[in-house]
DNA sequence: TTGTAGGCGTTATCAA
DNA sequence: TTGATAACGCCTACAA
C-alpha cells in the first residue's frame, strides 16, 4: 500500500456524499446528522485517514510549526533550550523545525530563508557568532512573522528578547572573587558583538571599580566560546606580570580551556588562581576541580521564549515586541576560594 | 507590511501576463522570451518574492522535510546525531522537523502521528524505552514513508536501520577487562527490549565464557540509561560476595552512577574495580577518574541514517531496507587497569 | 442537513 | 513563447 494517503475525497466517493459533509463531520462541526458522522467517522477509522497539514496550511494561512536557528545542537545549553521550547510548545499544538547554523551568517541566512518559504508561524533564534548584518532576521519582522530572540539577542530589532542577567551574574561572580580575597582579577571576554559579552564584560568592569581595583593593562583578553580559545586566552594571560590571581571567564567552554591550560601548568587551582565561567554546562560539576559559575536556567530561556511566541501569535494585530529577563545564580564549586568566614 | 507575502499572482497582475508565466520564468524553465524572464525576475526581487513551499508541496505531495522523533535532545549522543543528519539532508534540501519523546511512548506515537499528518518524507527514528508495541511504526511502513531508525532499532519492521558493532564493542570490552586481570567481571545490562542492550548482554557473556569464566549469580543488574539507575544498580552489586572486581556498564550514564556511587565508598578505580561504559559521551574524558568505554560514531551514525533515507527516496519502487552497522573503538581510560606489558 | 463553487499558491497539461 | 485550465487536499461561504 505504497502512495497516496486516503482523502476527504475517497471517504465521500464511498459514502456517496460530498467533501464538505465530510469535512464537517469530521471536524465535529454542528449541523450533520448523527447517521452521517457515525459513518463518516467509522470509514475514516477504517481507512486511517489524517488530515493532510499541508493543505489545512495552505487555506488557512498558518502551518502550526515554528522555525528554530541555533548555532550548535550539541552545546548542552540551546539543547536544553529546544527542550523547554517544545514542552511549551507542543501542548499548544506546534511543531519546530529546527536548523542549526554552526556559528556561520551564510548558513543563518539559508536558515531563515527556507523556514520562511516554509510559511513558519514564527521564529525562535540565536543568532550565529558570524551575524553582524541583521537584515534577514530584519525582513522577517517586516513580513509580520514574529520573531523571538533569546541568549544572542538581537539588538535593536522589534523582535521579542529573552535574556538573563548577564551583568549582575557577571558583577556578582567578581565580587565574589574580590570577597574571596583576589585582587588581581581578569577577563576572558567574549565576542563584543554578542550583548551578552559586552553586558558581562561591563559587570566585571562596574565589580572592580566598585571595589576601587585598578584593571592592569592586558587584563581583559578577548575570545570566542571555544575551549581551545580560553586556554589560549589563559596563555596569554600567564606571561603578564604580575600574574592574574582570578580570571572571570565569559563562558564555561573557555573557562575549561583556562583549567586544562593551568594543570597542565600545574599551578594549583584556587590557591594561586581562582576561575569562573558563565552558564553551569553540566560538565561544570564532572571536572576536576568542579567549576564556580553562573548559572543560567537554560530550560526556562527556551520555555519562556516559547511563550513570547505564543503571546505574540496569540495578539498579532497589537502584539508589541517584550523583554523576558531571567535571574542567573553564583554556583560556588572548587575552582574558586571559599568566602572568608 | 504585515500578513500576506507575495505571490505569483502578485508579479503576474503587475506585469500583465499569466501566472503560468511568471512560474515557467521564476523556475528556470526554457521556452521563456528573455524580456519577460528579466522582467519577472526583478520584480520578484523588488517584492522580495519567495515561493510558498506549502503550496508547492500540496501540489508535488512532497515537502522536503523528513522528521526525526528521539528519545531526548540533550543526550549527547542524540544530538551529534541530529547533526550528522542534518549535514547530510540540508544539502540535499530537506529540512528536518524534530520531536522529542522523552522516553514516552505515548509522546512518540503522538509525535509519529504529527510527522506523518504533516506529511514528511520520511522518517528517522530512534525508539522510546516505553515502547513495546511497534504498530505506529508499522503504519508508518505501510503508508510507504520511507523509515530508517539507528541506535535502538525497529526489530522485525521493514525499515533502514542504523547499528554499531553492539555485541562486537561488549566483547571487547570484556575481554579487555581480562586481559587486565579482572575476574569477577559484573554487567550492568539495559532494557531488555532493545536490541542493544540484548546485543550487549551476549557481548558479555560470550567473552565470559571464551576465558572459561563463571558468571556468578546476581553479576548480571538490569537497569536503563540514567545516571541514578547505575548507582542503583552498583549498591546491588557491592552486597555481593565476593565482590566484582569490574563492571561493564551498557552505557555512559549510569556507568557514570557506577563510579559516583563508589566514589562514595571511597572504593578505589581501578585497583579495586575497573568500570566500562558505551557510547563515549563527552564527559567520560572529563570526570575524574577518566571512563574507559566503547565509543561510538555518534556523528557518522547520524549521516548514516540520513544517507539511507536518501537512499530510499531515491529509488522509492524498489529500494529494500538496509541496515548499516558502524564500527565501535575501546578507549582506555583511567577507570580500567592497563594492560599487562 | 447537505451540496455546489470558489479559493489557498503552485505546478502541469494543453491549446493557442 | 504564452495563456487557460485543471489539479493538489482542504475549508468556507452560500445556496438548496
Amino acid at each position: 500500500m505504497k502512495g497516496r494517503q486516503t482523502t476527504i475525497k475517497d471517504i465521500a466517493k464511498k459514502l456517496n456524499i460530498s467533501v464538505s459533509t465530510v469535512s464537517r463531520a469530521l471536524r465535529g462541526l454542528p449541523d450533520v446528522n448523527d447517521e452521517t458522522r457515525r459513518a463518516v467517522e467509522d470509514l475514516a477509522k477504517k481507512l486511517d485517514y489524517h488530515p493532510n497539514a499541508v493543505a489545512t496550511s495552505l487555506v488557512k494561512s498558518k502551518t502550526y510549526t515554528v522555525g528554530i536557528s541555533i548555532p550548535n545542537f550539541v552545546i548542552h545549553f540551546y539543547s536544553s533550550a529546544i527542550v523547554g521550547i517544545q514542552d511549551v510548545l507542543a501542548p499548544a499544538g506546534y511543531n519546530i523545525m529546527v536548523c542549526q547554523s554552526n556559528e556561520s551568517y551564510d548558513h543563518e541566512v539559508k536558515n531563515v530563508q527556507t523556514l520562511v518559504n516554509s510559511r513558519v508561524d514564527g521564529l525562535i533564534v540565536s543568532q550565529s557568532l558570524g551575524t553582524q548584518d541583521l537584515r534577514h532576521f530584519q525582513s522577517v519582522v517586516e513580513k509580520g512573522i514574529p520573531l523571538v530572540s533569546f541568549n544572542r539577542t538581537l539588538d535593536g530589532l522589534p523582535a521579542s528578547k529573552v535574556e538573563v542577567e548577564d551583568y549582575e551574574g557577571a558583577f556578582q561572580a567578581v565580587e565574589y572573587l574580590i570577597h574571596t580575597g583576589c585582587r588581581r582579577i581578569a577577563h576572558i571576554a567574549g565576542p563584543q558583538n554578542l550583548r551578552i559579552s559586552q553586558s558581562r564584560l561591563r559587570g566585571y568592569r562596574d565589580a572592580m571599580a566598585k571595589h576601587q581595583l585598578h584593571i592592569y593593562e592586558g587584563y581583559i583578553v578577548y575570545g570566542d566560546f571555544s575551549i581551545e580559545s580560553g586556554k589560549a586566552s589563559m596563555s596569554q594571560l600567564l606571561e603578564l606580570s604580575p600574574m592574574p590571581d582570578a580570571v572571570f571567564v565569559v563562558s564555561d567552554h573557555p573557562a575549561f580551556g583556562v583549567l586544562s591550560g593551568l594543570k597542565e601548568r600545574r599551578i594549583n587551582i584556587p590557591e594561586e588562581i581562582s576561575v569562573i565561567g558563565f552558564t553551569d554546562e553540566p560538565f561544570c560539576s564532572l571536572i576536576e576541580p568542579s567549576l564556580t559559575t553562573v548559572a543560567q536556567p537554560t530550560y526556562e530561556v527556551g520555555r519562556a521564549a516559547a511563550e513570547l511566541f505564543l503571546k505574540w501569535i496569540g495578539d498579532k494585530d497589537h502584539f508589541q515586541p517584550e523583554m523576558r529577563v531571567l535571574k542567573t545564580e553564583l554556583k560556588v564549586r572548587n575552582s574558586t576560594r571559599r568566602l572568608w568566614m
